[in-house]
DNA sequence: GCTATGTAGATGCGTGTGCAACGTTCTAAG
DNA sequence: CTTAGAACGTTGCACACGCATCTACATAGC
């Protein structure tokens, strides 16, 4: 590290840095796996499965732009791109909102809702075999519950 | 989910998924907050401290390229830009290989060092306080042994 | 020595992302 | 009713990344 001066006490055990830095690595790796799975298979990005997902998942089928960002993890502006491919693709469509005319919703369409079935086996089986099928009960609830103090809030 | 056929088998346990779904999310939750902690404070990327990092922790402050881009998860063409940009800067140089007349190998200037010993206190405890503080000694413990069992190549 | 195959790194191109700014609509204060 | 401020979604822009391709060099086979 070569660290000079006011790091009396942030000279982290190198180990429990390590954590992290795997927990990167291993996070990281699996999802290229994962997104090149889908890829190959279905021609279909992560980030779209995620939002297909995710719209087949809530009521009506469909969700405010808004939302749905937060829940893929993206910026409105990406969203917004996103969404326009996959409207482009006919596997969404932008509905507009009665109780707030400035609002939109994602909605899935027939073929979306066919397109993630498709997929969904290939996903599945690739966190599986690449992460669950790793581990056993105890450690996957040891990791929920860790995850949980990681994010109380994301308990849905 | 609305699965329709042909998962008779893959129909997982939501909450074994969801499990995969949470660590997806905190990992880039956690990892963007990094980010920003150190644009901010810094004005460096995550990538580029990473880089300067690889780079101080290995002899002679110099990797080749490659070993370089794999090591911080980059393609060799991502890693080339990101380069560029680190030497326009002053905090890493280019320079070539004696036994390889192919080879080139980026090398951390004094002033990259020193940046990043600005910045390392910053990224320790970015992830001391949102990562290591959260668990205990048991759980860390816990922790690195999965990712262990997920990697076990990567015990480097 | 000469050719064939492989590897290291750089570059053209397309794509996907976030930030800042914008127009529109909602909400609250007067 | 009017107006100030906030919220929703889109767009202009710049940037970072990966893939395919390219050049230069290395290595193996003859």
């Amino acid at each position: 590290m070569t660290l000079t001066a006011g790091e009396s006490r942030d000279a982290i055990g190198s180990e429990e840095l390590e954590v992290w830095r795997m927990l990167q690595r291993a996070q990281v790796r699996i999802t290229r796996l994962l997104e090149a799975d889908l890829m190959v298979a279905h021609d279909l990005a992560l980030a779209s499965y995620d939002v297909l997902n995710q719209l087949a998942e809530s009521p009506g089928r469909r969700l405010r732009m808004n939302d749905l960002a937060e829940r893929v993890l993206l910026s409105r502006s990406g969203l917004t791109r996103l969404i326009d491919r996959l409207q482009r693709d006919g596997l969404v469509e932008r509905e507009a909102c009665a109780s707030d005319a400035r609002g939109l919703f994602a909605v899935l369409t027939d073929a979306g809702a066919d397109r993630l079935a498709e997929a969904a086996p290939t996903y599945l089986r690739g966190i599986r075999s690449r992460f669950l099928d790793v581990f056993d009960e105890d450690e996957l609830r040891q990791c929920a519950a860790m995850l949980n103090k990681l994010f109380p809030e994301a308990a849905g």
